[in-house]
DNA sequence: TCGTAATCGAGACGGTACGTCCTGTCTTATC
DNA sequence: GATAAGACAGGACGTACCGTCTCGATTACGA
């Protein structure tokens, strides 16, 4: 009487828009509509946009995106999942050409992500998905996998660019480099948040390039400068 | 049915434990508990401690500290402003002795901030409150005034001892400095709050170490270093 | 932290609008709308017979009162319960004048319930209730008290009648009586119930007089008796 | 979006097992599952012993019987139809041999009445399926047909034996024989399903044999007929 | 010493969103 | 064309908090 096998797919994120899917694994029933997937996130973007994070209803999201309240928990367990999902996609086409020096990359990397964080569905959903997040491991891991590493990536990336033009010493030791992106990446994320969100000024051109310079000073190991030790 | 001459004084803040008001002023009725505003603090960081933002309710505040639900909102109008108090006290006992050097200064200050933003009420309310805030310019201004100002001081303070040691180049340009300490101050206040709390990373020594000193990197002005290379 | 003690009040009934209370019991805080009452039990009265049993709703019920679903639910559990007590007040009006002969007041009952059920909140509510009834025991309690019961003394009003006037033995055995009367009234009862809500039919007075007639002895034509008291 | 030229014979009820159905009508895709039919009846009937009326859910229906909702929504257009074929499969067995007494016959009947309505399906369906019908003039149509009329019938039957035997005089006038026999029948019907339904008391050999006492004339005790007796 | 006035605990109040459940229809692929 | 599977729109459910209100009962101060 307990069910015991059940479990028909029920808050089962939708697949990621790329992913085949092994044929036969496709399930018998009538298929899930792609359109409402869509429809649901731009919902969700629209009014996290109009009416901010605590505004937001689940019951508004379905209305707006002309579907029941039903086909929107079979996809998403919460809000938060949700709003995840929704904020993602605006983080997952975040690029950046090589523009030849270091100092460039990492302002251009700022300018990104300012920019980024002055949408106002991202304002109203970022802050509260990270307070979200502080309580539930599991919310907090899909915000990383969605939100932040696409934005590491970036640093990293950077990175990479900067040793292929000899500015920086080739890697001694991975794991360091691992660590050092780490804390430069909080260092570039946090402070352009904390300055957005928290003290609630503008990032401009020349905060940004003032910001840029403190961040690349002589850090030891990160930049191959053979005049600063000589 | 409207409420016609009543209006006594409705959502009025508790005095800041210092201020005598004056005498005069004091109200003729039954004067206001002051046990009623401890209590109520301490029980809304416990909840807060204990069911974090989203699970924490005005009423359970209520019984907690054996208050009625109007008493509380007599002092509060609404579950921010109440957290925005009871967090601040947390932040107004920073202080930051000279311990000689500004990367010991700041080395103490990362390590003070890194202390608060493990306490788990600081981690349930911080974000959300700033996420409340970013819609909620009176909100925000609150905030700023009793959790931002007071960890800004330090920063100031630090900055303020370094030029007594002679460290730095005095100010030639007060607005200058004073958008100097603003990035500063947003990317140690950044940095720390996105690495324990969206990186979900921990704060050790080592970290702050390196940390502290990718930012004392040649910031221009900051650092009076006649003989760098010397 | 298991609620223990608690256990304010939630769906206590409303009086019956004529208990005095203990004036030592009245609770603390505020009290319940009296005016809220009434205003419930005849907005159910009123959904019953324009949208059925069915199409009645809590959400509406509470819409036509004026009145938040909460003050519903704080005073009635479910559905059922409410309109039980909505009913009721239909029958407790029930009376029953002495015509001068059983006959006579067996068919004054009988138009009474006819009367009764012809209501189309009655007509809506009553099977339902029921029907419901047969699987609550609590709930089939409740019905036969407020519904059942108001009835069922028309029957036994009549019967003493009857015996004041001399047209009955007086009791011998008063469970004997007792039983009698339950007959009686399942018959009077049950019969006017499926020819009004089951067969669908109408109840004229030719109707009541033959039935009361055949409840009363030999019905006349339907048995050949040459020899009744032989 | 709307359906054009579909239109399967949607809604069809199942043949009632007897009909062969012109085999030239036949479909030309594959054949209705008669199997299905059984299954879900007896699914239904299951169901409704369970769970009860208000617990009956077409999905668990489904669900029971081991078949997609669909096939049960092809051949029953809603719950209540498809409990009144569930149902009426009981009463379609209904049967009466002749006792030799109109007494002895009626006896029977009630007793019959009395069984079928002490099963667990009836007691959850009878009241709730003609509670469902006062509002559909379909659905009680349907249940007079394939509920009530068989019940009737039996009481014509014991009628017809008691003729036969010359209890009772010939029908003098067929419309008013008919009256009478929708009386007794209502009667008959009315006072078991209060007895048994409403006021929730058992049905025992002794309250037949005074019920059907009553019935049939003098009620022992009843009425003070001095002349009666002499 | 009283009355006035604002406080207090308690809890009912009108609302709003929640997340679940069921209905009856639909869209698949399979038989 | 029937079938199993299950997604779909819609709508009611009963619960939980919100922030306001209305009680009776306390305190203080000023008349």
């Amino acid at each position: 009487m307990a069910p015991t096998t059940r479990q028909p797919a029920e808050h089962q994120d939708p697949p990621a828009a790329d992913a085949p899917a092994s044929p036969a694994a496709r399930g018998k029933g009538r298929p899930r509509s792609a359109a409402a997937d869509q429809a649901i996130l731009d919902a969700t973007r629209e009014a996290l946009a109009e009416l901010g994070w605590g505004g937001l209803t689940m019951g508004d999201v379905a209305q707006r995106a002309g579907v029941a309240k039903t086909t929107l928990y079979r996809r998403w367990p919460s809000k938060s999942e949700l709003v995840v999902d929704a904020i993602a996609s605006l983080f997952d086409q975040l690029e950046c050409a090589d523009r030849g020096s270091l100092q460039a990359d990492i302002e251009a990397v700022v300018a990104r992500f300012a920019e980024l964080l002055t949408l106002p569905e991202t304002q109203a959903a970022l802050l509260a998905l990270f307070a979200e997040g502080s309580r539930d491991p599991q919310l907090r891991r899909r915000i990383r996998e969605r939100i932040v590493q696409p934005q590491k990536v970036l640093v990293e990336l950077g990175r990479a660019n900067a040793q292929a033009r000899g500015e920086m010493d080739p890697d001694r030791d991975p794991a360091a480099a691992d660590e050092e992106i780490g804390i430069i990446f909080d260092t570039i994320a946090g402070t352009v948040e904390h300055r957005l969100l928290v003290s609630g000024e503008p990032v401009t051109p020349e905060w940004i390039r003032r910001f840029t310079t403190l961040l690349l000073g002589p850090f030891p190991g990160l930049l191959h400068r053979p005049a600063a030790g000589a």
